[in-house]
DNA sequence: ATGAAAGCGCTAACAA
DNA sequence: TTGTTAGCGCTTTCAT
């Protein structure tokens, strides 16, 4: 392949000159200009992309790190990102860190390894560890959760929706349509995330002056096969059954659906159900989902935007942004009873 | 950033010799490489992605480009695709090229500046000036559709999928019911994918002795909104309509039966429906819609696999590789009068 | 086993 | 306006 060496040899003149011409940067008579652009032409020259990042410390990329991608909510916020980073000219590294941390952390590195300018990180688990890599970063980096160091002084921004409010919405409004018994399918308890919408729910509990059973609460993994078996194991033992079941996000509440097909147990009739993140099929799940919409296109968008704004360079004051869920009511939460 | 000159000066030997004790090429005494990843290690030490580039020429990622980033059938791709690159530590990078030739011609380009050692692409409308482009690339390339250039000895490979004979068994389900009316709602009829779509229709019609009728035959864009709009024109107007409608895919299917639902026209009772891709989604809308598999995962994985080979340099004799579609059929397509 | 030195292709400060 | 030159950080041949 040409370089600009060949074109300046071509046409007898310095490389510099050819370099100033193609990049439009530097003076560069316009006469010598055509008669370069027609060499690079015929050389079919392209300029080389390591070459001018090893020069001027800019790759053009952003990294996407995310702990499912099986999962379509994580498809939804790629629309939302691409469509922000695309007008920049930036291009959309994906990686899914398959909920793990040492996946993780290979996506800091990559970033120390200037695979990519910055990034975007989607984790279940925020620990010290991997907080720690990414504070000693030197590039950019927005996460989309809630998280403050102990020690404080974070490096990185986030843009975060209050699923414990989402949580707590949803069993308020179990609990306004005269629901005592009210179950609860989460995440991982330990990780942020799933401790996070776990409060929600207790708090929501608290609130209604419920008591918290835990034959009725079970952890899952996020997927519709963990909501499935966390369903199954809730509704099978002919223990007493919940009249509402929250799950920590649409997913699994597929998986509960499935379940509840498999034990013979209608939805809403015999059952309420809520879900969150508001996936598109949601709206078309039989029974139609009631979610928690996160907005996970909004997310995307902002977290993109917060991203270009430091890649530009400017010391922005907002270090994070909060964004409101908002519940979703469809047939699978609504009680026959109330709303026959 | 400290780089392998920083860590030789700290030790007091050469850069090489670090060198090679990182990159594990080479020799190095044992225990002047401890010595030297302990100094890393102090230093905060990471390879350079760009300079390791330049010099090795390879970049460890790989394009995928798409012509609508919205459609979830390229989500379901992505999944295969990653499937198969993660094992070989290929990072992906997504680009939608919005359906515009220039777009596409862009990520070409970025093959031709070495941002990616290879490329899996999807369009709908190869033509001279796309696909001799790629032919002048040095890197590999899987398109997902049969393509042959008029000049022959074509440099990239393909996956894909009989799309035509799709359609066709679509036409003999509807025909198998005793449907005389068929409708067709397709892509743009001048671009490859659209054309052949057609065909399979045509073809359907043809092999059961039915006349084309062009008023049920409407262009669209693969999205929903387009579906919609070409509904709307087929089913308004107080023109006789069609007993079943195919629709080039699922996303148009989806804004097909919006259009019905505005019109009050009931799908199957008035009127079948089928579409192409067999999104996730289809098994959910109401009614459930039949739709051609074309195992988007499937064909991902493949092409990917086609990808690494060439990537890793084995003159392969497979240059494509064929698959076939498949009818799921749902109630969208079944008629009530045979199927009570 | 280690080091010296060249070079990958580009940019940019400086000189002319 | 153009050219000279150094250097980005790494790998790799060749010499030691």
């Amino acid at each position: 392949m040409a370089t600009i060496y060949d074109i300046a040899e071509k046409l007898g003149i310095s490389p510099s000159t050819v370099s100033r011409a193609l990049s439009g940067r530097g003076y560069c008579k316009e006469e010598t200009r055509k008669r370069i652009l027609q060499a690079a032409e015929e050389l079919d020259y392209a300029p080389d992309q390591s070459a001018k990042m090893l020069k001027t410390r800019v790759s053009n990329k952003v990294l996407f790190a995310v702990p499912d991608l099986c999962n379509p909510f994580y498809f939804d916020m790629i629309q939302g990102i691409n469509e922000v980073l695309d007008p920049y000219g930036y291009l959309l590294i994906l990686m899914d860190t398959k909920n793990r941390l040492d996946e993780e952390k290979r996506a800091i590195q990559l970033l120390r390894e200037k695979y990519a300018d910055g990034m975007i990180m989607v984790s279940f688990h925020f620990c010290d560890e991997n907080i720690e890599m990414i504070n000693r970063l030197n590039s950019p980096v927005v996460l989309t959760n809630k998280y403050v160091s102990p020690v404080g002084k974070d490096r990185f921004h986030y843009v975060w929706v209050d699923t414990q409010l989402g949580i707590k919405e949803v069993v308020r409004h179990f609990v306004s349509q005269g629901m005592n018994r009210i179950g609860y399918i989460g995440g991982r308890f330990h990780e942020q995330t799933g401790r996070e919408r776990y409060e929600g729910y207790r708090e929501g509990l608290e609130e209604a002056g419920l008591t918290l059973h835990a034959d009725w609460v079970q952890e899952g993994d996020y997927t519709e096969q963990g909501g499935y078996l966390a369903g199954l194991s809730l509704l099978s033992g002919g223990k007493p059954l919940p009249e509402a079941v929250v799950c920590a996000n649409d997913l699994m509440a597929y998986g509960f659906l499935r379940a509840c097909e498999e034990q013979q147990i209608r939805v809403p009739e015999d059952l309420l159900l809520a879900g969150m993140d508001n996936l598109s099929l949601s709206s078309r799940t039989s029974p139609k989902l009631t979610s928690v919409s996160l907005r996970a296109e909004v997310i995307g968008r902002t977290a993109a935007e917060m991203l270009v704004r430091r890649l530009n360079g400017s010391e922005q004051r907002i270090d994070n942004v909060k964004l409101l869920p908002e519940l979703i009511v469809r047939d699978s939460s609504v009680s026959r009873r109330l709303a026959p």
